[in-house]
DNA sequence: GCATGAAATTTCATGCTTGAAATAACTCGC
DNA sequence: GCGAGTTATTTCAAGCATGAAATTTCATGC
């Protein structure tokens, strides 16, 4: 076993602890959230999901964006957004020139319901991520950023 | 809306957007290595997540040590280890004297087939964090360690 | 001894998630 | 026109995940 061997073994036992780090961390703070929105708000971080991802395109969302950009299934949504439908909270329309798109966007319900979850929402990770600093935050977000698996969004 | 107000609300949002970073980063690192486990080994993210687990403890865990340490619930690990027994990967052993309690650990076709994964499983990992130093691995590590709701495990 | 409560596990209903197959609509070459 | 391939969506079976309720076993006080 040449040094070099041993050191690129190292190199990858760290980075693979820094991976299960993230994800312990990550799932965590995930519990954190749904156990938040699930008692105060009787919702659902994926829905919470597709709700916060529609405020972001108030214009509206083909499912098949909506599923890109959530980097989940395209049959996941369906039933999501179903579900969201029935309860009021978001619109399908089948406008425009290909009949093989529907459209979704938050109903008017369905935005004043996400902008108080989103405040909520909002102190909640405020508060999980109170002993970083904004400036250690922002470097620590630059990092992950530089990853390659991070995911671009198409414009 | 004062100085003060402004400068806590932008902090906020700063650290709302590292979780977002965070959270997108691995749900696609996460996607990738389900979809490399699928492939190559015919296996699931949940089922690797239990494997791991009792291959750092080899002389087993009781269930509720296991959902502990995953952060996952109880009925859940009941699935995915009735599933892992039926394929012989996994062994419950009904012994000592609290008749309340199954102790479950990994068969020795189990430990050899977690190994197989584990070596593929760290390579992948090594990949996608190919651009970090080891040494920025372990710093950014060493910050998500700091955060308030990194679970610590009872030893 | 025995009641009362706590702990470990399972079961259940519901919802999420995937990958694959099925359907329907569009595009493009010809 | 039309056939071949592509794209958008839905449907489906299987597995994952939760929280709550039910069951069994243990521990403790009395």
């Amino acid at each position: 076993m040449s040094a070099c061997a041993t050191a690129s073994a190292d190199a990858a036992r760290a980075r693979l602890r820094l991976w299960i780090r993230m994800l312990r961390l990550t799932r965590a703070i995930e519990s954190e959230l749904r156990e938040n929105l699930r008692t105060e708000f009787s919702a659902t971080l994926p829905r919470f999901d597709v709700m916060a991802a529609l405020y972001r395109f108030p214009r509206g969302m083909i499912l098949s964006e909506l599923s890109r950009y959530l980097m989940v299934s395209n049959g996941n949504v369906t039933g999501i957004v179903n579900r969201l439908v029935s309860d009021g909270l978001v619109e399908r329309t089948r406008r425009g020139g290909d009949r093989r798109t529907t459209v979704v966007r938050l109903s008017e319900h369905g935005t004043a319901s996400f902008e108080s979850m989103a405040r909520a929402h909002e102190s909640w990770v405020n508060g999980i991520f109170a002993n970083l600093t904004p400036g250690e935050a922002e470097t620590l977000a630059a990092r992950l950023r530089q990853t390659s698996l991070y995911p671009r969004v198409a414009p």
